[in-house]
DNA sequence: CATAGAAATAGAACAGTGTTCTAAACCGAT
DNA sequence: ATCGGTTTAGAACACTGTTCTATTTCTATG
């Protein structure tokens, strides 16, 4: 008899909006439809209308992830590698803390079965790209170790996400996160300058581009 | 009627097998009580009375698993420690990609709601020390950046664990993998080396051991 | 404005989950 | 040989994702 209709428009923005504070304030546990549906004061049908089944709503959520932690890891890089790094991965932390919940959706598997969809893989691609676009430039001008632009960035990547993944996951004993992670980052940055071709520390020699392999 | 019986001490050791088994070959979300229970040949009610839980069952594997690891990062320092690391990240990652779901259990929350006991925690904090007593010799000879050893085995973990998330979670584009790994060890324990106090790199002056915090 | 079609609704249903409980059968000790 | 603890089969409960139904409601078109 009542039935009261949420407008269609806004069916799909509730549903997301949801899940969303569901994920952030309860954990991946609290992501069922029967919750998301009574957060949204929405019927649960209206999950599947929508979205499809649960792995759609969790694919909206890990795109818009990927689209922000994008964002986080996009830079100009300087002269100063160290500093370019360190800071890249100050923002790409400072996403992970804040969406602690959201980041283990997408990294750690906390949604069980969930597997992103093609189109959510190529987001989160592009993420990847656009850190290795920030690195390509210390690569040409020679302030880093030669090598496949994509290791380069597979490597910071790597160090970023298992430093956050072991300080998410309550492993390891170090006090100061914060310094520790900073310091993380400045040794990953030494370790790819240990290597680089040129040592001239100011204005280097303006090289030609890279050989395209 | 027939009602055939499990011989008592048989019975854990059948769920333990039947559980790894079921993780390696079927994944994390084939742990189901019921599913334990029939690859055992054994009453779903046998698990609870011999591990409680389902989480029971889960900490025996994640006691096992870092066990293993822990001998896996068990290594001898030399005077070369960029091929120590690149050994012990050697062995740490053969452990993880002979045992991805294993591990996915142990770092990547891949069974819901499973949290390690207090047991369980005291068994993975060993694997750490383990790594920590590893690099120690490194420091003591001042071989690489002077820190907290427990720092410097954080950062070492980090970039092992980092590496092999995203492998296994098949993040990132990196063709080579084996050989990506490699030079991401020693991307790692050159920037480590970046910042050692001495650079003789031959019979390093015997220092006086480390001032103790 | 009237009306057709799309979408949201409530609710039942199904197989599967972890867990608890029961009553009966079994085995290994004293 | 008997007693006590353990295993067993099976039902039961609340929960999960998902599908289906019938009804109501809204929106966009004629």
């Amino acid at each position: 008899m009542a039935s009261v209709r949420t407008p269609s428009l806004d069916v799909e923005a509730a549903i997301i909006g949801a899940a969303k504070e569901l994920l952030a304030t309860q954990g991946p546990e609290a992501l069922t439809i029967r919750r998301i549906a009574s957060q949204a004061g929405v019927a649960p049908m209206s999950v599947y209308n929508r979205f499809g089944s649960k792995q759609g709503v969790v694919d909206a959520l890990f795109v818009e992830g990927f689209q922000r932690l994008n964002e986080a890891v996009r830079f100009e890089a300087t002269e100063d590698v160290e500093e370019d790094l360190v800071q890249c991965g100050r923002r790409y932390r400072r996403f992970a803390l804040e969406n602690p919940t959201l980041y283990s959706v997408m990294f750690l598997r906390a949604v069980p079965d969930y597997e992103p969809s093609p189109e959510a893989g190529v987001i989160a691609t592009a993420s990847f790209l656009t850190l290795m676009a920030g690195v390509t430039p210390h690569l040409d001008n020679g302030r880093i170790e030669q090598a496949e632009p994509v290791e380069i960035a597979q490597r910071l990547w790597s160090a970023m996400h298992g430093s956050i993944a072991l300080e998410i996951s309550g492993i390891g004993f170090v006090e100061d996160l914060d310094g520790a992670y900073d310091r993380m980052a400045r040794t990953v940055a030494r370790g790819l300058m240990a290597r680089a071709p040129q040592v001239s520390k100011k204005r280097p020699t303006s090289r030609p581009s890279r050989a395209a392999t």
